[in-house]
DNA sequence: CCTTGACCCTATAGGGACTATAGGCCCTAT
DNA sequence: ATAGGGCCTATAGTCCCTATAGGGTCAAGG
């Protein structure tokens, strides 16, 4: 199977510029060009590209992929570390998620502090100043970069 | 209270580059200086920045941020939006949370499907090459820009 | 008085993963 | 012949910093 860009596009839901953007950083290789040099992708760069997007949707940098994609064209290492990898990738999304419903809280108690008045009297904009925290933790101890 | 700019870093927890990169992108007002060309805070400058820092903790964008603090530096206007504002971030985080949960999924799925071997028995990697997502959920459903 | 070293200054570039813009070419249909 | 839709390149912008280069200021120590 032969396609265009938009059509790749359209079977991976990953956006045009986005393909080409893919090339520039050297996850994709060049791909052959028509006489009217337009792209044409082939079955394989389709499978590469829907890999690219499976590690993304597993919210993986464009340089682990590119570790991924070298270890897949090449036969012959151990692959104890992929293990390794996403194991490494499961603690940082538990701490994102931590970090988040902490966050949550946070917000949630500033929800409805303000009594829809003006400035004087918005609770909000009071603990915001104030840097008053939830209950639930000490000043600061949340750290967004 | 008088204060060059380290020490404000210090007081705040906001790193210097931080603080003069408020300051160009007009969260600070830009300070007196010393004679040897130092910026020098006073106490609302500190007050100022502790509240830039409040609402970066709690996930405000720059530009809510200027808007919070356009608000707080005019006194006649109500302030229903800010509920409506914080209300909104809460949905935001609700839905960060849940996509994360997601992935958590997803990548624990993953997780112990490589037998430690060559590449062709690593069952990592085939999940990423077809795409095949966890129990919870159907292909593609998680959506990471 | 001179030097060292911590702190400060400006201006500029980089990072991650795109996204948007400008200006133009190719191809098909009418 | 022209209108449109898709494609091309190159470049700049997004967000929120972070890093670098190349210098000036100031207090303490020799």
């Amino acid at each position: 199977m032969k396609v265009k860009i938009g059509e790749l596009a359209k079977m991976t839901g990953c956006e045009v510029v986005t393909i080409r953007y893919y090339e520039k950083e050297g996850l994709l290789k060049k791909p052959e060009r028509t006489e009217g040099n337009y792209r044409i992708y082939e079955d394989d760069d389709i499978a590469r590209l829907r890999f690219i997007r499976h590690c993304r949707q597993h919210g993986m940098s464009l340089s682990e992929i590119r570790a991924l994609l070298a270890f897949s064209d090449n036969p012959n290492s151990s692959c104890d570390w992929i293990n390794e990898l996403i194991k490494q990738h499961i603690e940082d999304v538990e701490k994102q998620i931590e970090d988040l419903i902490h966050l949550k809280n946070h917000l949630e108690n500033l929800y409805h502090k303000c009594d829809g008045g003006k400035k004087e009297g918005c609770g909000i904009l009071k603990s915001l100043i104030e840097g008053e925290m939830c209950m639930y933790c000490q000043k600061d101890k949340l750290n967004i970069a």
